[in-house]
This record gives structure tokens, sequence and C-alpha cells, in this order.
RNA sequence: GGAGGGGUUCCCGAGUGGCUAAAGGGAUCAGACUGUAAAUCUGACGCGCGAGCUUCGGUGGUUCGAAUCCACCCCCCUCCA
């Protein structure tokens, strides 16, 4: 155990990451020597979302102070579904589907630490591997014996589901929190791992943790949450109108990712600077002073969706979120050249093939999904919402013409003010 | 097992026989204004160009006519056992 460079708590805490946190003077002396910690990602779909990104850079964060991180990926936790602050019970998912989808995440997680088979090098665990093998006596004797039902019941994070009308907690999911504890005591038993990290929703898990280590193995171990990641308009973060925002780049393109980004309100664009990019705080800041003083566009959203598009797609994939912008929303774009138009398609830009050299306007916005129906596609032609390689549709007679197409073969739609979709001619 | 309450359009939530595609709010989308913001204003928001068609947990009835009445079924919640 070496003494680590910096004191992490101070940087989490400057950063306004630090939500509750167990004993925190005592914490902060702990973690003056380097330890290991570990954050729990449970499957509930096929990859992460940006709501998962905070706890993992968080992660690296501690890494890179020098402290050992375990990234835990929950294949016996995926299987029974956290309750904690949920408003309804959820529906269980096939236990090959969820075994599918650790993988995915186990590679997605990898991404963001360091492997180098140094003295902090992270660790990737699932906890099926010493959940599958206990059996069900074992459990509840060795285990369940530990937790008090009345003390699991007075937890915030169940509250609601326990006293609100028209909800109801199973069995099933009230074992949460019991399964989610006995991982952090497991993995002090495995790997001396003494802090565990979390959403501020996983305080009443992480304590549960910390009481069955000591109940266990006579073991001190920490807690620390990290708050949930807000809009100032009170909306729920990380969603947009077409949905999740993924790390993965095949649900999520590089583009509109950036995109996202790029969106911040200026209320939130300063803490999310703090919350997922390695900036220091003084940077931060004096982006902040800057675009105060500048009173016109700000520059914070660029230089967010820059950083947290090169951390999660890498340099390629930030330009291509980059050249893809740039082309659609400076300019006309009929300024593009060939290359550009090929490069839109494989840069992830919403495209569809076009058979045939005609398609009447109003089908082919609902058939590329930029309408929903054609009385919404006509309302957007009639809101002279529609535009095709930069040119307004006024009619809804207007028909995509290959002789129209940009070199013979794309065109561009534009929806509004930001939905653009590449049709290409095929033969 | 018993008693009671409830399932309405994306969400919340009105609506107890025709005037109801179904109040109101939220979310969403478009337009104006802007910074590809925010706030605000305007409009749209089941499907259909339209006549009209299809919706109110499910099925089947009553009726000229049902989200609204009846029967059975499914699901959820509360209390009791």
């Amino acid at each position: 155990m070496s003494a680590t460079s910096i004191n992490i708590i101070n940087d989490l805490e400057s950063r306004g990451l630090v939500s509750q946190m167990t004993s925190g003077d005592e914490l902060k002396t702990f973690l003056s020597r380097s330890r290991t910690l570990y954050s729990g990602f449970d499957p509930t779909a096929e990859s992460l979302h940006i709501g998962n990104l905070v706890p993992l850079l968080a992660l690296r964060r501690f890494q890179l102070a020098g402290h050992t991180p375990i990234a835990l990926v929950g294949g016996a936790t995926g299987l029974i579904g956290d309750p904690s602050f949920k408003a309804a019970e959820r529906q269980l998912n096939a236990s090959d589907v969820v075994e599918g989808w650790v993988e995915r995440l186990k590679g997605q997680v990898s991404q963001f630490l360091e492997f180098d088979g140094g003295a902090n090098s992270a660790i990737v665990v699932n906890n099926l591997d010493w959940v599958k093998g206990v059996s069900v006596l074992d459990f509840l004797r060795d285990v369940g014996k530990h937790f008090s039902v009345n003390a699991m019941i007075q937890k915030d994070s169940v509250k609601q589901r326990l006293e609100r009308e028209g909800a109801g907690i199973s069995f099933t999911e009230f074992s949460y929190m019991i399964l989610q504890s006995y991982d952090f005591a497991e993995l002090y038993d495995r790997y001396g791992c003494t802090l565990q990290i979390g959403g501020s929703d996983q305080w009443g898990n992480i304590t549960g943790g910390i009481d069955l280590a000591r109940r266990m193995y006579k073991a001190q171990v920490y807690g620390l949450t990290i708050p949930l990641v807000t809009k100032a308009d009170g909306q729920k973060f990380g969603k947009t109108e077409t949905g999740t925002i993924w790390l993965d780049a095949a649900k999520t393109s590089p583009y509109t990712f950036y995109q996202f980004w790029l969106n911040a309100a200026d209320a939130d664009v300063y803490t999310y600077l703090k919350y997922f990019t390695f900036l220091d705080v003084a940077t931060i800041h004096d982006i902040e002073v800057a675009d105060m003083a500048e009173r016109g566009k700000p520059q914070a959203q660029s230089i967010l969706a820059r950083e947290v598009t090169r951390l999660v797609h890498g340099a390629e994939g930030l330009a291509a979120a980059e050249r893809i912008s740039r082309a659609l929303f400076t300019g006309d774009t009929n300024t593009l050249s060939r290359e550009d138009c090929e490069q839109l398609k494989l840069d992830g830009l919403p495209n569809t093939l076009l058979i045939g050299g005609r398609k009447n306007i109003v089908e082919a916005l609902v058939e590329t999904g930029l309408a929903s129906s054609n009385k919404m596609a006509r309302e957007f032609i009639a809101n002279t919402a529609v535009a095709v390689n930069g040119a307004c549709v006024d009619s809804p007679d207007f028909d995509l013409r290959i002789e129209a197409s940009l070199f013979g073969r794309y065109a561009i739609i534009k929806r509004g003010k930001k939905m653009f979709h590449l049709v290409c001619f095929g033969a």
C-alpha cells in the first residue's frame, strides 16, 4: 500500500461529486494510502448509458489517484433488479439475455480503466461468479441472518414501494439489497476492497454492505455516493426525444452523442464539465468566467461535447461527429463534397437507401422516421419545417428525384432545426 | 381465502349511456425569437387528403347508441385471515 499522490476526496468534493460518505474525515485519512474500491453496473440493457458514466469515470479518478478500481458487472444482481427508488416492480430479464449483456458491459467498463498490470491495475468481476454457487439454505443462514427486515423496510430506497398506494414490491426485488451487500463483503474478502462508490440512489445498498462486512468479517469498510445527474429544468437526464444516450456507438452514434452534449443547457453545462471530463476545476472555472464576460454563445458546450465524445468514442469518433455537425449546421448542405456524403453515412448520420429514382416527400418523411405519420409529415411541410438539400419544401406533392440529388446519389432531408436524414438513391 | 379500491390516449388525470377522439396538466414536435440555448408566444399532438375509421385491461352481452350498463375473465393495490 503506497501513499497516493492527491487526496481524491477533496478533488471529488470540489467537483461536486460527493453526495454522501461514511465517516468523512476518517475516510480521507484512510484514502491517503492506496486502497481498493468498487462500483457495480447491472446489465439492464445491452449497453451502458451516460448515466453510468459518472461512477465509471469516478472509478477512473480513483485509479488516477493511485487506488485500485474494481468494476463489478452484476450478472447476478441483474437477474433480480434493483428496486431502489423505482416506482414499480420491473420485468425480469431472461438469464441468457442478461448473460450476453454482462459480456458487453465488461467490455465497456474496461474501456475507461487502465489494465496495465501495475500496482493498481483495474479489475473487472461478475458477481454471478460467487453468487451462483451459494445454496438457498446457506444464503439464508449465513447472509440473511445478518439482516433485519425491520431495518430493511426503513430504507428510503424502498419506502415508496412499501407505502405508496398502487405500488408494491416482490420478495425478489426486496432481496436485492442483500445480494449487493454480499458483493461488498465478498470483494472485501477476495480483494481487500474497502470502499464502494455508486449513485446516490445506492446509499441504502452500500450501507447494507458495510454492515454485512462488519458482521461477517469484522471489517471496517466505507461508502461514498455520487449525486445523481440532474437537469436544471427538472427533466430526466440522459434521455432525448430519440431515447437514451448509450455509450455503444452502434446504439447512439458519435454524432448524436456529440450533439447531446452540445445541447446542454447553460445552467447545467459547467456542472457537467466537472462531472464528465477530467479538466481540472480551475480550468472549468476559467471557462465559465470567460463565457460570462463574452455574453454571446458560450464555449462551454462545445468543450464539453469535445471532451466527452473523445473520452467515449476516441479521437476518430470525435472527428466524425464534428465533421457531420459542421456539414449540417454551417452553411448549406450543397457545400458538401461527394466524399463528405459518403463519410456522413459511415459516420453514423441516419440514412436510408431509396430504391428507384423518385419518391414523394411525404412518404419519404415517414419512411425515414422523420415524421411519425403522413399527417405529421404534411404538417411539417405546412410549417415550412422540411428542407431537401438546403431548399425548403413548400408542397406535399414535392418529389425527391435522383436528377436533383447531390452527385446523382444523395439527398439530405432536414426536419425542423436539428433533425437530418441522408437518403441514398440506389438501383 | 374474505372485504374493499382500481386499470382511460406517451405520463398524470377528468369523464358513469348520446353534445366525447374523449376536459385539464405534463412531456414531445413544429414555427417565431435566439446561441443548433433558456424563457416566452403560436400551432400540432390516434389514423386518414377527405367522407370517415379505430381507441378507454380482455371477452361476450344489453341498447338505435357504451369509456360509461350487465356477465365472466386477467392484472394491480389496501385491509383482514
